[in-house]
DNA sequence: AATTTTTGCAACCGCGCACGA
DNA sequence: GTCGTGCGCGGTTGCAAAAAT
């Protein structure tokens, strides 16, 4: 029963990725594309499993990835969707540009968590911890079954942007005790970091994702005619230099970097 | 300065879903 | 309808760096 696993042949590697790999890959996906994953290694000439090198590739050689810790309106926004949406880190990372899901998933983990039951709400419900039921300590561990108890008092995907769209003062949370207060930090964020609101709006847009920038490939002018966050064409470029924050030309990208302006001005 | 503990993050694992044969 | 395949997601682990002792 079950599948084979995808990494178990002799000679896949695992572990951290080298520069090398780092640079096989970027050039081979900025060249070609991924038609698919499990072909990519091959082609590229890695000894990875395709998920290794989506996964890479996602989290961290994407060149719209925006690098660094989260900002305040960021986490604020975190905050907010994961009231409403629970752990589903990737539906939350779809409304912050640059961030991808693994990195908010962490920074939730580590940072976020902490600071919520600091402020004496509950991370997985986001209520005070002192209403907490009886039952709070099972709950609380089970609440690590955070789908099911963040889904409970999640509204599906579409119901919540489609309220939200038309009136934020319908919003789900409202259900929730702290919810005036997220909501009006929420209004904060959306009032000083209009891109981060717009693209909380939107729904099912996939701000970033590998398909957004692959097959999409939105130009320069649909980024910023939008203005969703999308890093610009400018800083499509520009990212190369962000490149130095790992490492990137400590192996020797002069050709690559090359071939990632053509790629990128000539798709 | 050396050792231990804690923290933060990249990467892995396994499951479920979608889709085509 | 079922089976196989590929992909994406969420949870978890492993390890290096930072902090504490």
């Amino acid at each position: 029963m079950g599948r084979q696993p995808c990494c178990d042949k002799l000679g896949v590697k695992k572990g951290p990725w080298t520069a090398e790999e780092d640079k096989k890959l970027i050039n081979f996906i900025l060249t070609n594309g991924h038609c698919c994953w499990r072909a990519v290694p091959k082609l590229a000439g890695l000894r990875r499993c395709g998920k290794s090198c989506r996964l890479r590739w996602t989290n961290y050689l994407r060149p719209d990835l925006k690098r660094g810790l989260l900002s305040e309106a960021e986490e604020q926004l975190v905050i907010d969707l994961h009231a409403r949406l629970g752990n589903r880190w990737s539906k939350i990372a779809a409304r912050l540009p640059g961030r991808t899901d693994n990195e908010i998933k962490n920074h939730w983990n580590t940072h976020i968590k902490k600071k919520l039951l600091k402020m004496g709400l509950d991370p997985v419900t986001h209520e005070p911890l002192h209403d907490k039921q009886p039952f709070s300590e099972e709950t609380a561990s089970t609440a690590s079954h955070s789908q099911e108890s963040a889904g409970n008092h999640c509204v599906p995907e579409n119901e919540y942007s489609i309220i939200n769209s038309e009136n934020n003062s319908s919003s789900p949370t409202e259900n929730c005790s702290s919810d005036v207060h997220e909501s009006l930090l929420l209004d904060n964020i959306c009032n000083n970091n209009e891109s981060l609101g717009n693209s909380l709006w939107i729904d099912e847009v996939p701000l970033v994702d590998g398909a957004s920038w692959e097959n999409q490939q939105p130009t320069g002018e649909d980024i910023c005619s939008h203005n969703l966050g999308f890093p610009s064409l400018e800083d499509n470029c520009s990212w190369l230099l962000d490149c130095q924050d790992f490492g990137i030309h400590d192996f020797g990208f002069d050709s690559f970097s090359t071939d990632i302006e053509l790629n990128v001005l000539n798709p």
